[in-house]
DNA sequence: ACCACCACGTTGTCCCTACG
DNA sequence: CGTAGGGACAACGTGGTGGT
């Protein structure tokens, strides 16, 4: 499939073609259930469940030499490589029986899925390439933005405050600010305060009609200050986020940032996005369009002070 | 070190309200 | 009355926090 074919090329190996996926094909007949070779396995075949015979007494981090070095490890690998590859070609030939006899849609749609693949394969090997002195910029105009935001909230709480961190946040919002509790339920259904970004949207909305509603400067003040302490949350969340997903990243040795492109990633036949296999890059679907825009650009005059912001931060 | 949870980046759909 | 715009939620993937 695409995954290997990026792999195995990147490796130097190159591939010619290939005329089935059992990934698209489960996609396309059952596209909510999960597409594992490891499941299909034990629908389609009677073959026992292999896929931790490597992995049971090694932890695969310790794929060195002195493992490989084993023959007894080798031995173990070999195996299981001839079982997925066994496998494989057992699940092709019941899908494609599947598929022939299923509803008349399947084969039109497993076909233009699998015409997908090299442009997806394609967008994958592309990337992008990052223009260096822009990402050198761009990081210290993130970095002044958020010491300049943190400092603000800092000062107005009089401490430190982590914004990444709900339970800091509830404790300062609803606790010491005595802000209405904003709730949700969690997984298992249970009512519990929160300070995402919903809560602090109506906060905003709280705070600034209390402000607008009151008459003495003490209590009005109060509310400014609320007010400010979530809207400023707002702004170091965003630019924390945009920071640690997309600029503080790691990316391929030619300096492009490349993602993997997952042509059977979602239900609805839409693409998603990951990381790339070595896991450098971004998922490039979720690049944020909003400019970054500083008020004084001549910031940018020295950027190496900006960057030293980053231990401070941290 | 691992895991559950929280938070947030994108597009798209549906529903409702406000507005011209 | 049609439409613009907002909120809620759907579809995804990843990073940070804090407890075990």
């Amino acid at each position: 499939g695409p995954y290997d074919q990026i792999v195995l090329e990147a490796n130097g190996f190159k591939i010619k073609n290939y005329f089935w996926d059992t990934m698209v094909a489960q996609h396309v007949m059952q596209p909510e259930m999960p597409k594992t070779l490891a499941y299909i396995t034990s629908v389609n075949t009677r073959e026992p469940y292999y896929k931790d015979e490597v992995k049971s007494d090694e932890d695969t981090k310790s794929w060195t030499q002195k493992w490989w070095s084993i023959s007894e490890n080798r031995e173990k690998v070999w195996r299981y490589n001839c079982k997925d590859t066994g496998c494989t070609f057992e699940n092709f030939l019941i899908q494609e029986e599947e598929l022939s006899n299923g509803p008349s849609g399947w084969t039109p749609t497993f076909q233009f899925k699998m015409s997908e693949i090299p442009v997806g394969v394609r967008i994958s090997q592309a990337g992008m390439l990052r223009d260096e002195k822009k990402h050198r910029e761009l990081k210290g105009a993130l970095l002044y933005i958020w010491a300049d935001f943190q400092s603000a909230l800092n000062n107005l709480v009089g401490r430190t405050v982590n914004t990444n961190s709900s339970k800091q946040m509830c404790i300062l919002l609803y606790d010491e600010l005595g802000l209405k509790e904003k709730r949700k339920r969690d997984k298992n259904g249970k009512w519990v305060r929160t300070a995402d970004e919903n809560a602090l949207v109506s906060l905003v909305g709280e705070c600034k009609a209390q402000y607008d509603n009151r008459i003495q400067k003490a209590v009005k003040e109060k509310w400014l200050k609320a007010l400010v302490v979530c809207k400023l949350t707002m702004k170091i969340r965003g630019v924390r986020k945009v920071l640690s997903s997309y600029v503080d990243i790691e990316i391929s040795d030619d300096g492009r940032a490349r993602g993997l492109v997952k042509i059977t990633g979602a239900e609805t036949g839409r693409w998603s996005m990951s990381k790339y296999y070595d896991n450098t890059g971004i998922p490039m679907q979720t690049v944020p369009r909003d400019p970054v825009e500083l008020e004084d650009e001549s910031v940018l005059d020295n950027i190496e002070g900006l960057l030293e912001l980053e231990g401070a931060l941290k």
